[in-house]
DNA sequence: ATTAAAAATGCAACTTTGTTGCAAAAGTAT
DNA sequence: ATACTTTTGCAACAAAGTTGCATTTTTAAT
């Protein structure tokens, strides 16, 4: 799983850990009460923004400042740049975030001049699971 | 322009015309530059938090933990809620963040069970004042 | 297996950001 | 002008994020 020229260590099998079992995406927060006894704040800092580089995860924008992350699927690793080009869903009932994997963004037409690189979508509402 | 029931004061004046003449979305450390000597900061804040509540202002979600705010239409203030189904574009160069008003978000299906409440589209790339 | 080099971690100290309670000030309505 | 309501500033605080550096852990080479 480390194959992306990191080194293995303790504190980055964790935090993969986590991210594996968990069901939703996580900002910073989550991740530090689940371990923030065993590391420290900062690694986990650090280590978040190591994966976010080597495309192991991808973040989620919010309107809460609280960026949350998600693994990404083999091919942001192998390719070396991100292209999560799915749907996010936030609820408000639970206020879990979960990757839509199979919803594709739509295509949409920026005006003249504009150049795309990268493209964002979060739908709130109420998920599957509250409704 | 303040018929929102809400009380006219100096430094809500201020930070509207901060808005009015700007031509991309604010952080409130925007605002707070343009104005901390003035205004306290706290001030600030619940003032942003007013105008989201009011309809005057809505928030553009980011992934960089500086949420942006954008004046709303006219029908956000009206009506009582928001509807600001416009894609925004945030340059990688210059770092601005813009609404596209003429670009509609396209609709997108959610996997049933889903209740789609708002939906947030932001574009990454190169502005036309940049390219 | 040792060892040397490289990379990651923990800690401390710090800056920035955001929140809350409360008294003073400003705004609104009569 | 007065009473009432809302907003503001201040202080104190809590939470979030950053940076430099010494120590520890990994990795790679002998
Ligand atoms: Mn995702
Ligand atoms: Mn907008
Ligand atoms: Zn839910
Ligand atoms: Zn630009």
């Amino acid at each position: 799983m480390k194959n992306s020229a990191l080194s293995v260590t303790a504190s980055r099998k964790r935090i993969l850990d986590i991210f594996l079992a968990a069901d939703n995406a996580l900002a910073h927060q989550d991740i530090e009460t689940k371990c923030a006894d065993q590391y420290d704040r900062v690694t986990i800092y650090r280590t978040l923004q190591t994966f976010l580089e080597r495309g192991i995860i991808h973040n989620i924008p919010s309107t809460d400042n609280m960026v949350r992350y998600a693994l990404c699927n083999e091919a942001c690793i192998t390719t070396g740049h991100h292209h999560d080009n799915h749907v996010h869903f936030r609820c408000d009932q639970c206020g879990k975030t979960v990757c839509l994997d199979d919803v594709n963004i739509p295509a949409v037409n920026l005006p003249k001049g504009y150049t795309m690189k990268e493209i964002n979508m979060v739908v709130n509402g109420i998920c599957k699971s509250c409704k």
